[in-house]
DNA sequence: GAGTTCTGTGTAAACGTTTACGTAAATAAA
DNA sequence: TTTATTTACGTAAACGTTTACACAGAACTC
């Protein structure tokens, strides 16, 4: 197909396909004067090596694996960009997967990546995800970011997520509000779980007395945005007395920008509202949101430069080298007193 | 490394490592029984096999490659999903590249790509890229999306541009506003021109007279969003009377709001705004935001499915397999007459 | 029963690289 | 001069698949 290959090349410098392969790796046994004419005919008739010959040979692919739960949420697409900046820096190749959050096509992707296409792995579980079995048989090395999996000893990047659900409550108490609900995802997260400590303690430190039934655990099968509106709107008919809400991520803030709406609770005057984000244009909402913004761009950075160092130096990953950045509460007009 | 390996199956089953292949791939010149018995061996040792030593014999890689200015920018992260979906259904891989919206980075992605890589390129054209040689040398097959290359022969995946500029400008008109400002992002890409040609068949059509100063063309050097500010709020002091705005860009449409703020212009009151934008939260925007929606996630699928099918039959991909979607335009406040 | 087709399997050659090993000539060391 | 070392290249074997070809034996045809 592709017909210009090192045999071509050979041929017509009369060399031997070795001299040449040799020759474009800049090895030492090759004469400079033969690396040049090798060079110059190689740039002239456009060649590229086949990256699959390649591969095959050296047993790696200078490729990495995302998996991810979906890419419209703008903290992955901020991530993904991040990690295609150090993937490009460092000669890597992307392959993106999207899980849309449930196991089974996690457990789909994973075990087609065991074929060695990838040489390593960058992965925010689903939140459908509960076993992990399927990760904990993957011979090729991962780095967790944001959505760990506890169970896997390699190297995680995340955010300081205790800290901010603790700050996020205590934010809202200061603001005022008295009953404090906690929207998440999915409890089964271990990112969920520290930022409801979070939230749990700092509603302690406060003097108020947490409620089981102002936390909404989500469901383990994500059921969209019109699922969790309906959620959201029965969880406020329920307690009218909620008088602060915190999202633990964008989506189910929006939601409940929607609810309130629909319900007349005023924003920030009835119920003021914190949730994790990463949408610039926050800043343009009605009332403009408080934000617990996560360094999206650098987690997705850090992580897949521990990854590819560890693939490049051929080194296993270590727990140690985990990282853990800071996210930022960024007050807005949404809990203003 | 990856010990389990078509060899080491046959060997524990007594057969040739070719029988064992045709039994994996269901020939029919195997016998039921024999693939029974490797199938379930193959199971039972989670054989996967190496897709590079596939790809290179079969000279195909079952992988497409995405070549994107960015990923953050909402409508092309709706477009993966939809890409993503496509290739999945298809046993498809999918690698990403982003040009950042740099000529450059456009140029070095496509001279890697020719290596044999991907199987076809799925591509928006970034806002930075004049010169089109780099796609013209390309041998792959290539499918345009939202922002086409018109120099090059193949299926282009667009939405109707011409009539959303008419329409989006018309509904300004009819909404009262008599001085529009048209943003766009790159006048050299063929879908800012064709926005732009609605644009002003809009304005003649009903009476008014186009203004060239009124129509801020973008910088070929994308110059991000501060720049972005700085040429919109140059405009608004040069032209204090202009009472409408059409945004040909999702970022435009959200700096626009940012220099009204700035500049105490009431939205919708002293300037209507209308935007392409694919957010879903602009309905929580201060006003909303009235927007031209794109059809982003089947414009991806579309294109994907084109390209597959092109690549699974072998045949090349023609001009006359375009597809053309319809943007919708969502009336919200930013527009209230 | 001789010839023909079909069935199931094995042999071996590709695909395009990389690289261990071999080797002639050139240079250095003795 | 002889021997050791270096330099610059070639030979050939991998990497794990797929597949054209060969070939037994079984099942048909006449």
């Amino acid at each position: 197909m592709q017909s210009v290959n090192l045999k071509r090349l050979a041929e017509e410098l009369h060399l031997s396909i070795a001299t040449v392969s040799r020759a474009l790796q800049d090895s030492h046994e090759v004469s400079p004067a033969t690396k040049e004419r090798v060079r110059a005919l190689a740039t002239a008739l456009d060649y590229q090596p086949n990256a699959y010959a390649s591969s095959l040979r050296r047993n790696q692919s200078k490729t990495i694996g995302v998996v991810i739960p979906k890419v419209t949420n703008h903290f992955f697409a901020l991530a993904i960009n991040g990690i295609e900046e150090a993937a490009r820096q460092a000669g890597f190749h992307v392959l993106i997967y999207l899980t849309h959050e449930e196991y089974e096509r996690e457990v789909s992707i994973i075990q087609h990546l065991k074929g060695g296409r990838v040489d390593g792995i960058l992965m925010s579980v689903a939140s459908g995800t509960e076993n992990t079995e399927h990760l904990r048989s993957l011979r090729i090395p991962v780095v967790f970011f944001d959505r760990i999996c506890p169970d896997i000893s390699t190297a995680n990047v995340t955010t300081n997520d205790y800290e901010s659900g603790y700050q996020a409550t205590a934010h809202l108490i200061e603001a005022g509000c008295r009953t404090i609900a906690h929207l998440l995802l999915s409890s089964s997260l271990s990112i969920g779980r520290n930022r409801q400590q979070g939230y749990l303690d700092a509603l302690v430190a406060h003097g108020l007395t947490p409620s089981p039934g102002l936390t909404l655990p989500g469901t383990p099968a994500n059921d969209g945005p019109a699922g969790q509106v309906g959620r959201i709107r029965e969880l406020l008919q329920r307690r009218p007395d909620i008088d602060g809400i915190f999202a633990s991520v964008e989506r189910l803030a929006v939601s409940a920008y929607h609810v309130c709406r629909e319900l007349g609770r005023r924003i920030p005057e009835d119920v003021k509202i914190v949730g994790f984000s990463n949408l610039e244009s926050v800043s343009l909402f009605d009332p403009p949101l408080t934000t617990i913004t996560q360094p999206a761009y650098d987690i997705g950075r850090e992580a897949a430069k521990i990854l590819l160092r560890a693939v490049e130096k051929k080194r296993p990953i270590l727990p140690t080298q985990s990282v853990v950045l800071a996210s930022e509460l960024v007050q807005r007009r949404s809990t203003m007193p």
